[in-house]
RNA sequence: GCCCCGAUAGCCCAAUGGCAGAGGCAGAGGACUUAAAAUCCUCCCAGUGUGGGUUCGACCCCCACUCGGGGCACCA
């Protein structure tokens, strides 16, 4: 009695107890180690989007890695040599600011971040690689960013202009186009104001078309949202571009346009309030001093001010004349700032019948409109409503009775003719701005010479190391800290030995990242950037997880160089991630979890609660992967209490490991063959909720076999529970392992292979078909899973329900799907 | 304003043109226990947002709408 409830109180599921059990053990037996000598198995690689240290995990990493963490090992027990690595995203400017705030280094701040985050994913049993491990902050990684950023600028795709460039006054730094969101800084939400200033960029524009064509091959492997997304973003847009003469200058200016086919409905032209052609066409005329003072105004308003959609539009008249090509009409030449400088030429020919934003200005300005598109919509004039529809050509000479797209192509081919306009593309894409004004970055690896000029850094000089922060004032002040290390920034030319000063911005760290899973397979190779036969061996990435806010920038960033290394012939492949799957978010309450609302769930809370399994588990477990999961819509207790469940099975296995599964009961058999066959197909199709409900179902299977059935020694049991602990291996690593043990078997359980189905135990022995008559169900039979319909359709017209059914009526047709139903229409 | 995604039981979610319910949460009852916890068993609940259409048959395909979420928004 005594003896046996002692016996009982051991063996209790200890939550804890087996956490301080298995991590010493898996970190002597290493099983997530990839690329070990000679190893013959298949490859994948399986990418976490890897973390920003600010703080400890918090839920939404916890939901992340417990996702990739199921494809990973999942693979892994397929027999697949994975590699699923992890590391640091370590520079940025949370890190600068936390310093600035405590009077810390950087350095100091984000290496003691990264060191706590790495004992809680140890912790929360990642099956990282934790020998492949890399941080973009170390010298020895940014290194190769400088040596990255060299080979762009030597083929040109990275250079330096003056331009207008987005700015947040906050951080005193520039962003990209990208890191503005509606008018904000997308890191404080500051509005975002414009400053002239001389950056570096990178010419992802001149790879517009391949990113955009190249999704193609992506299309049913990454989510169709981020597809869409991209595609948006880069925008092309077919048109054409027109050669518009100027009164009074020699020079013509040309026009982009989607619509060429209403080049006679121009009443007006429009250009770019703060162009350099305004400016220039304004200069001398009578209208300059009221241009100057519209360009001010212009410049005050801010990026919000200028996107609200119902502003009215504003401009001033040059008092200078454009001649439509076609038809030689003199054309008013206005400013405005709803055309943009940086798209297309930075003019536009106004066709304010068929454009909405012209007709606004048209009406505003008292300009003439005129039709020359016929449809049913009624006349944009009179309803202030622009007809964008298509219908036939009017009012436009050679062009009159055609339709939208024959007078495209037809005006085009005149056109270029006379050498008066092409047909053009253009895109919304704007090349990547990577200049930043702060200190814990990357330097950029130019030095500029007061004879030479721009020079880059020698290769064998790289990298060209931060200086110690000590003693340099981090503040925001709109120029970069580094041009106060007088030591660092003051070199002599590598070209001409004068004394020369080295470029004081830091890369944008979207560079860092736009590679760095290239740098996971050759972390120990310090001689290039990465190992290309090891790049070759792993790449690309089989399937990347990550969040959906990366959608445009750090993806496209990363298509991008991908592209410009292939090019380079560094790499094979142009897509660097095969698969996608964008997690969602863990919500609280219906909301984002955030400190100001207070509905923060502490991930380490929940984890000392319920213990690691079970956190992870209910992640898993709580939707699809892509939907946000409510934490207040899920139940860890739940999770714990089946994992208890689950694992107290383990302990009712009275049979040796090694018994024949062929004498087992064949009824549970069936079952557990079933669930192996489902909970595959679930994860590969990113289904895990559903490959957690089939594990619940053997479990539950396997209890009443156990309890009510063919008891705890049959052989069919002990298969049940091993597939259990190899399926629950995926999610609850620490309670699939114990159970591991507890049935006999040696660790590690990650690699003990996932079993081989019995394809005969798949197949039912007799299947229910259900027999309609007119769509309604009255019956159900058992037969054979093999019945060829027409002794299905004889069985069904021989059952008695149906007999009496169809007594004296008329059979107009009969359906029969073998093995499922049968279908009588009276 | 334009585009995309979604809506199934009190709640989270399954069901890939063929029996609407796999799994879980919450709830109710019972067994075991001196008692509680734990455990086990049983039960409860919707006809798939609305209106049409296609089909022998629709949660699933098509059209229109309602609601919710997301993206884009002077890009000529």
């Amino acid at each position: 009695m005594w003896h046996g409830r002692i016996r009982l109180m051991h063996e209790a599921y200890d939550v804890h107890g087996i956490q301080e059990k298995w991590l010493p053990v898996w970190d002597q037996i290493e099983p997530f180690k990839s690329g070990r000598p000679g190893d013959a198995r298949p490859k994948k690689y399986v990418l976490d989007m890897f973390p920003y240290p600010s703080g400890d995990l918090h839920m939404g990493h916890a939901e992340a890695y417990a996702l990739g963490d199921v494809i990973a090992r999942y693979w892994v027990q397929k027999g697949f040599n994975v590699l699923h690595p992890i590391g640091w995203d370590s520079f940025g400017l949370p890190a600068e600011n936390a310093a600035i705030k405590r009077g810390i280094d950087p350095r100091v701040w984000t290496y003691e971040n990264i060191a706590v985050q790495k004992a809680s994913m140890r912790r929360y049993a990642c099956s990282f690689d934790w020998d492949r491990t890399l941080h973009t902050s170390d010298p020895e990684y940014y290194k190769w960013n400088q040596w990255l950023f060299l080979e762009f600028y030597e083929k040109g795709l990275a250079y330096r202009k003056d331009s207008a460039v987005n700015w947040c006054p906050n951080d005193q730094t520039v962003l990209a186009n990208e890191q503005v969101i509606g008018g904000l800084c997308e890191r404080c939400y500051t509005p975002v104001t414009k400053k002239k200033l001389n950056q570096w960029y990178l010419k992802i524009t001149d790879y517009a078309d391949r990113l955009l064509d190249d999704m193609n091959s992506l299309e049913g492997k990454w989510p169709e949202k981020v597809l869409m997304m991209q595609r948006n973003w880069i925008g092309r847009s077919h048109g054409a571009e027109v050669v518009f003469e100027i009164e009074g200058r020699a020079e013509p200016i040309t026009v982009y346009t989607t619509r060429p086919d209403t080049l006679y409905g121009a009443t007006f032209m429009v250009v770019a309030v703060d162009s350099a052609l305004a400016a220039e066409l304004a200069a001398g005329s009578k209208a300059e001093s009221a241009f100057k003072e519209y360009l001010e105004k212009t410049k005050a308003a801010s990026d919000i001010d200028r996107l609200a959609t119902d502003r009215p539009k504003s401009g001033i008249f040059l008092h200078r004349h454009a001649i439509n090509p076609v038809n030689g009409e003199k054309l008013q030449i206005w400013v405005s700032d709803y055309v943009l400088a940086d798209y297309g030429t930075g003019a536009i020919m106004a066709v304010p019948a068929h454009d909405q934003r012209d007709l606004d200005f048209a009406r505003a300005m008292g300009l003439p409109v005129r039709v020359v598109v016929k449809t049913e919509e009624e006349d944009a004039f009179v309803s202030g409503v622009a007809t964008a529809g298509d219908g036939a050509l009017i009012n436009s000479g050679s062009l009159n009775g055609l339709t939208k797209d024959e007078a495209i192509a037809k005006i085009i081919e005149e056109l270029a003719e006379k050498q008066l306009g092409k047909s053009a593309k253009n895109y919304r894409l704007r090349d990547w701005l990577i200049s930043r004004q702060r200190f814990w970055g990357t330097p950029i690896p130019i030095i500029h010479c007061p004879s030479c000029g721009e020079v880059p850094v020698p290769e064998d000089q790289l990298p060209v190391e931060l200086p110690d922060a000590t003693g340099l004032d981090l503040k925001p002040k709109g120029s970069s800290p580094l041009g106060a290390a007088d030591e660092w920034v003051n070199v002599p030319c590598p070209k001409c030995g004068e004394a020369a000063k080295r470029d004081a911005d830091t890369m944008d760290t979207f560079f860092d990242s736009s590679w760095y899973f290239l740098r996971y397979t050759s972390v120990q190779f310090h001689d290039r950037a990465f190992d290309i036969e090891a790049v070759k061996t792993w790449l690309p990435v089989d399937q990347y997880v990550g969040g959906v806010t990366h959608a445009i920038l750090h993806l496209l960033y990363s298509r991008f160089v991908t592209k410009v290394l292939h090019d380079m012939d560094y790499l094979e492949f142009e897509e660097p991630f095969t698969r996608l799957l964008n997690q969602g978010m863990v919500q609280m309450d219906g909301s984002a979890m955030s400190k100001s609302r207070g509905n923060v769930v502490r991930l380490s809370d929940e984890l000392a609660t319920h213990g690691v399994d079970a956190v992870r588990l209910s992640l898993v477990f709580a939707g699809p992967p892509e939907d946000d999961i409510d934490w207040a819509d899920v139940s860890p207790s739940g999770s714990f209490k089946f994992l208890n469940r689950a694992w107290r099975i383990s302990g009712d296995v009275t049979s040796q490991p090694g018994v024949d599964f062929k004498n087992g009961d064949i009824a549970l058999r069936k079952v557990t063959a079933k669930s192996l066959f489902d909970i595959s197909f679930a994860v590969e199709s990113f289904r895990f909720n559903v490959a957690v409900a089939r594990i619940m179902e053997l479990v539950n299977a396997t209890r009443k076999a156990i309890d009510t059935g063919c008891g705890g020694g049959d052989p069919a049991v002990r298969e049940a529970a091993e597939a259990i602990a190899l399926a629950l291996s995926l999610v609850a690593p620490y309670t699939a392992e114990d159970m591991w043990e507890r049935l006999g078997h040696k660790p590690a359980i990650a690699l003990a292979g996932w079993p081989t189905i019995d394809e005969s135990l798949l197949g039912a022995e007799s299947v229910t078909v259900v027999l309609q008559i007119s769509g309604k169900i009255k019956d159900r039979i058992e037969v054979p899973p093999n019945i060829s319909a027409a002794e299905l359709e004889k069985l069904a017209l021989e059952n008695d329900l149906i007999k009496r059914e169809i007594a004296g009526a008329q059979i107009k047709k009969i359906i029969t799907v073998a093995p499922k139903l049968v279908n009588i229409v009276i």
